[in-house]
DNA sequence: ACGAGAACCTGTTTGC
DNA sequence: TGCAAACAGGTTCTCG
């Protein structure tokens, strides 16, 4: 499900309701995620006071206040949802984590096809951590720019679409969000990813931050599944230029070509044929 | 070493 | 209507 911005969305809801909160009571319903979890888990995070919540690509940290650090990743189908104090439904039979916190919220870690994962380290452990050694630069970070994109792009025979997926040329891209930040910059997702250099390179890495920037400023993109921390619907899914706009008239002004679908890695790509080269 | 493709799992949509 | 195939926001493994 998410991506970049939907992570990032995710991570402000978490700390407007949770950030400086007690875990209370902790239960692994379902330890069989992507990475199982440890049988102790619960136990060695329960009473714990949740300091920080950063995030590292799509990665959501969360910083406890004994040291340790609960990795979150919500993969493709993954949802933290949000119950707060009185509301106490039974969980649901895809609400695989369930965290209980001190003032009586509930936040439910909800994932139908269980590509998402848990895990915890120790902040000193956390620069070294398999998850995050060999990520790519931040695209919302200040040092990336053209030459930053440039050299990770360099000598790549793969397609750009493929490169830009790869979290470890750039962290935090997904399918949604590379479609639109290649219409953007006008580059045809075909194109060999070493050949974008110079103000190709930059005006990418500016299409890449813009599409980020405006997609969190709309809270993320809901699909079918799709719910931010506090509940309610992004809305950047209305604002796609080609994402699933598979025939649609390509929407760039004084272009009269059509949004084609194409599959890269087994994975669908949409553009403009006409005016992304 | 690198890139393409399959696999992981479940639910929904599409097509015959 | 019914059933099977295709498809879905991600990551990781295998194979060539």
């Amino acid at each position: 499900m998410p991506e970049l911005p939907e992570v990032e969305t995710v991570r402000r809801g978490l700390i407007a309701r949770i950030e400086g909160h007690r875990f209370m009571r902790v239960e692994a319903r379902r330890p069989d995620l992507r990475i199982p979890l440890p049988p102790d888990f619960a136990t060695r995070v329960q009473g714990r006071r949740i300091a920080r919540i950063e995030r590292r690509a799509k990665y959501l940290l969360l910083h406890l206040d004994d040291g340790q650090v609960l990795f979150i990743h919500l993969g493709m189908s993954g949802r933290l949802l949000l119950h707060g104090r009185g509301r106490n439904e039974p969980p649901g039979k895809h609400e695989h984590v369930v965290f209980a916190m001190d003032d009586g919220t509930e936040v439910r870690f909800d994932d139908h096809r269980r590509f998402g994962l848990m895990a915890l380290t120790t902040e000193a452990e956390l620069p070294s951590h398999p998850f995050l050694r060999g990520l790519g630069p931040e695209p919302l970070d200040e040092a990336f720019n053209g030459p930053t994109l440039e050299a990770v792009l360099k000598g790549k025979r793969t397609p750009l679409k493929a490169a830009l997926l790869d979290q470890g040329v750039v962290a935090g891209l997904g399918n949604i969000y590379v479609s639109e930040a290649l219409f953007r910059a006008g580059l045809s997702p075909r194109r060999l990813a070493g050949t974008v250099k110079g103000p190709r390179a930059e005006k990418l890495a500016k299409s890449i931050r813009a599409v980020l920037t405006d997609a969190i400023a709309a809270g993320g993109s809901s699909l079918r599944d799709y719910v931010q921390a506090s509940g309610e619907l992004g809305y950047f899914q209305h604002r796609w230029k080609v994402y699933d706009r598979e025939g649609r008239a390509c929407p760039t002004r004084g272009c009269d070509g059509h949004i084609r679908r194409i599959v890269q890695s087994n994975r669908s790509t949409f553009y403009c044929p006409r005016c992304q080269r």
